[in-house]
DNA sequence: CTGTTAGCGCTTTCAG
DNA sequence: CTGAAAGCGCTAACAG
């Protein structure tokens, strides 16, 4: 008894009467088949509603499934939705299809979605990595796996990656601020347990000092992981004694925040700001930013999956460029 | 010859010394095996780091995959992502995982994703359709596939659905409108091929009529399918003789290009604007809008795909709510 | 041009 | 508690 009502490559073959190979022929578009056959099988096909069984056919061919999996933090923010369809797109001109999760940034769903994706034998893997250890890989990468990370790399693990130019954007920010005056300079950000943010302060530091302007570090404000927190953090800033006259949000929830405590602080109008990562109507906000595309940050680590390393390479990291946008918030001057 | 080096569960049993069926009931944590068994097997599978293959299991199984599809206009934009992470969720209830797809808006590229993915026997398929006709998936339905539409019904198909309620957004924003003084309203909108703009501008006619000014047709401006022909559009109707007081738009690309244009026109800031859709950061543009949960849109197609109707029942239709939110642009009132 | 014989890696009867 | 045999639906040699 057949598990499913659906025809099956053997009842068209029987249906044509032909054997299984030849139908399977027919149906895959091999040559060598009579015409006439060809229009019986197909014929066959139709009348019983045919559809192949990819999954079947994959097993049969011994490899792996034609599926690529994404794993990210929340495939409903648009900055991963954006890395999607970048990836998507790479998928699609290798006949590819993209399996997308969400981790929700929990170390132990990531490894679970890794398992399960695994499992499912797909093609490869795009992950942003949890800030957990990834050794638990190692054995699997050996095994020949496809594995890459984006946005930041994996800790404890050689893999191939691609991330944002970091350095280079937090540099062309503070030189950008630094060059309408603004010497006391506020860093505001997410937690060190992330990587992105802890690149982004040691570059902040290192511009600084660059700048002529050591000791920055007591500027740097961490823990704003959400938009709320990082009002409440410029806020302080802004109300406190010496307050800065320019702030450099490190993604777009801080700069979220940022504006919104800019709006209700008192003279937050004279404070400059430079956010990280561009965010839609950011230009009819006015608001100044460190751009890149992040569709090209799927795309690059898609290319990076499909395409194996030279064999026994090192890790291959790659890097997507930022540039400034200059709109307003970053060309205030410091009050004379 | 094996086709991959991976270790298989004939491997694993052979190793531990015991048949492959003893080897599976391991693995798969079913009773009735002597747990001395169960530990040689579980070393042997830890040695050869073994990994069992979830698309054999599946086809063994007979039955589908343990995936759901979905199709999406483009999975990069913000509104489909929302879709996504809503389906993701339910999805991961029922132990599913999501393939995601864009079919560009392209009625090709949909019904060639829709094949392939039930070639891949998808448990279910979520999709956005295009404007084309979709009655060569009667078939596939009948057959007892799980197909639901999102955002707007499929032409031609008597099919599960679940849309947003549009006339209701459109009637609130119109009344809302009217009640602050405003009768000269005018409705800019996506490409009439389009459902959703259909539905919402047949709701502004409806609703015009109803607050006393019919013949609102004359105000109603199609065509802007992205923010750039909406700006024009707009920019057209504030400097033609006799310029509305009020905008509605239809979607949120139309707010943005309204929202530059009344920007750019002179005497803009005078004009009132509602916008259907939320966005982020809208209310920092103070944009009064006609928001409604696009995750909770995916969220209960996805229900409706896991969970099957009442055989042979009629097909359900599913409504997400609206609902206004009074920023500033919508609660201007015409110049006296 | 067409068919036969083996599997892919796993699950399921149904006997021991 | 354990195993042998039969298949899921398809593809891949290798003959004819």
């Amino acid at each position: 008894m057949r598990a499913t009502g659906r025809p099956t490559l053997a009842g068209v073959a029987e249906r044509a009467g032909v054997s299984l190979k030849t139908a399977s022929r027919v149906l895959n578009g091999e040559p060598n088949v009579a015409d006439g056959t060809r229009e019986k099988v197909r014929l066959a096909a139709a009348a019983l509603g045919f559809r192949r069984n990819a999954v079947a056919a994959d097993l049969a061919r011994g490899g792996a499934s034609r599926l690529l999996g994404f794993i990210s933090g929340d495939i409903a923010n648009p900055f991963y939705s954006a890395v999607a369809g970048g990836i998507e797109r790479v998928a699609r001109e290798h006949g590819l299809h993209l399996i997308t999760t969400s981790c929700e940034e929990d170390p132990a769903r990531e490894r679970l979605l890794t398992e399960e994706l695994l499992e499912r034998r797909v093609r490869g893997l795009v992950v942003t990595p949890t800030p957990a250890g990834h050794d638990h890989l190692a054995g699997e990468l050996a095994a020949g796996t496809r594995l890459v990370f984006a946005d930041r790399p994996a800790a404890g693990l050689a893999a191939d990656s691609v991330v944002i130019d970091n350095p280079g954007g937090v540099r062309a920010a503070v030189r950008h601020l630094t060059a309408h005056g603004h010497r006391r300079i506020a860093f505001v950000g997410d937690n060190p347990e992330v990587w992105t943010f802890r690149e982004r302060r040691a570059a902040f530091a290192g511009a600084m000092s660059d700048a002529g302007a050591p000791g920055a570090e007591r500027w740097v404000r961490p823990g704003a992981h959400d938009a709320g927190t990082a009002r409440a953090l410029v806020t302080d800033l802004l109300t406190a004694p010496e307050p800065p006259t320019a702030i450099l949000a490190e993604n777009n929830r801080v700069t979220e925040g940022a504006l919104r405590a800019l709006r209700a602080v008192p003279g937050g109008d004279d404070v400059a700001l430079v956010g990280f990562d561009d965010f839609p109507l950011a230009d009819l906000l006015g608001v100044t930013v460190v751009a890149y595309d992040a569709a090209e940050l799927g795309r690059r680590a898609a290319d990076l999956v499909v395409t194996p390393g030279p064999a026994a390479s090192s890790p291959r990291t790659e890097t997507v460029p930022t540039r400034l946008i200059p709109r307003g918030t970053g060309e205030r001057r410091p009050r004379a």
